[in-house]
DNA sequence: TCATTGATATTTGTATTACAAATTTATCAA
DNA sequence: TTGATAAATTTGTAATACAAATATCAATGA
């Protein structure tokens, strides 16, 4: 192949190119978590570069959760935080949602979440179902009309089963999708007829499951209640659907 | 409760405010994607605001991968690429990279797959099945010495079936575990017997399951596949495991 | 000795000015 | 219309100055 006219000089910024050496540094933990850098003047002096590109570097890299700042005190390595690695993924769906998403959606979770209700009946410890217990007596005694607080809950429910399988990957990979729930739900233009009983009864269905540690039925009841989920999005969103 | 002693001022800097005024806009759909901001002059007088300030927060935005800058013309407004959304997943599990996560990859791993296999059989296209069909010849054709192209290779396997789903967010959700297993594999300090001729023989059987559109049987033999692979690192990295 | 206070030094945040470098736009000639 | 050139526009970097938050340390007082 023809090389010669391959992309000239990565044109990166000066500041852009600092981020780069510093985040190789943090990755490979030449910088460890928690440390502290050098003053920006220490570190324009090694760099060899003027205050204002340092710092435009050092903006990016504390956007992205990198470094923490603290005016007056300086600049700290901090370990990525779950809600750092997510942050732009939640944006990422709320800014491509559209009906397609939706459908995206429901049939991920579909694929997923009935074994992640299985896990959950085995891993789950006593907070969990505490937390379980306290959502669905919320759920119960949630005025029928408050449809967003109603999807809170419901949202809070199957992400507390998620937590549960003490797998932050099912968390990381789930809450995203449970992030969008309630704007899904809010498309929906009115309460349908019996999901809110639909909702509870599976609710408890699962809970129990999960409590008794049966990893069997947790999934199978997962599996109804997405199931029937699907149907009453197929039916009020008419459009292409899976 | 005594409110009188309330944390006080949330502490945002300047530029953290202007980002989030833009951030905000660009998510409300208020600047669309693709449209150019104004000047940094400009924006400076609307904002009130020094150009210092202002940079600053655009080139948070910037790292983030919501605006565009381009030296000379301008700053535009960008849509989230998938990447941008897990670019920082990527970092952040790669800082997480023991023995524990490796455990949850697993584990996550024999909860997702099969149903994606199975997705994949149903969703599958022509393209994708050549693009299985060459990996698998390249797997064959592979030196059993050269470990690191191996698990490329496997990897790519997988990755394929994920974006043979048709379902953007089954390729989020599983990229950023497979671009861990050749780094998972590097960990197993030579060739394990017979590891290769069962990769071989698994992933034949998968590619055949979703060639004829069987669903059931893509299901099963990822399961198997992943379970055999389970056995392996079980054997290999004695330690606390699943 | 210990805790509190207050002054001082250190460090990041913002503003301003100046110029460099890349791109875009306008101008003009063929 | 096309192409080249010049001018204007726009972002990138540098340097300086000061503000504001924090950290440090000495002095004070019980």
């Amino acid at each position: 192949m023809d090389d010669v006219f391959r992309k000239i000089g990565s044109q990166l910024t000066l500041s852009q190119k600092i981020e780069r050496r510093l985040e190789e540094a943090i990755r490979e933990k030449k910088l460890p978590i928690g440390s502290k850098l050098p003053t920006e003047r220490e570190l324009c002096a090694s760099f060899g570069v003027s205050r204002t590109a340092l710092r435009e570097a050092l903006r990016r890299l504390s956007a992205r959760g990198l470094v923490k700042i603290t005016k007056g005190s300086g600049m700290y390595v901090t370990g990525l935080k779950i809600d750092d690695a997510i942050r732009n993924l939640d944006l990422y769906y709320d800014m491509q949602f559209d009906q397609n998403l939706i459908a995206q959606i429901i049939q991920v979770r579909r694929l997923f979440e009935p074994n992640i209700a299985g896990l959950a009946a085995i891993q789950r410890n006593q907070n969990d179902l505490s937390d379980l217990q306290d959502n669905i007596e919320k759920f119960k005694l949630c005025d029928p009309d408050n449809i967003q607080l109603e999807a809170d809950l419901d949202n809070k429910f199957h992400l507390t089963i998620a937590k549960a399988t003490r797998n932050p990957i099912v968390q990381i990979s789930m809450e995203p999708i449970y992030s969008l729930l309630p704007r899904m739900r809010s498309l929906i233009y009115a309460n349908v007829e019996g999901e809110k009983d639909h909702t509870l009864e599976y609710h408890i269905k699962i809970f129990n499951a999960i409590n008794e540690q049966n990893e069997t039925a947790a999934t199978e009841f997962m599996a109804e209640h997405l199931k029937r989920t699907t149907d009453i999005y197929k039916k009020y969103l008419h459009g292409a659907f899976i």
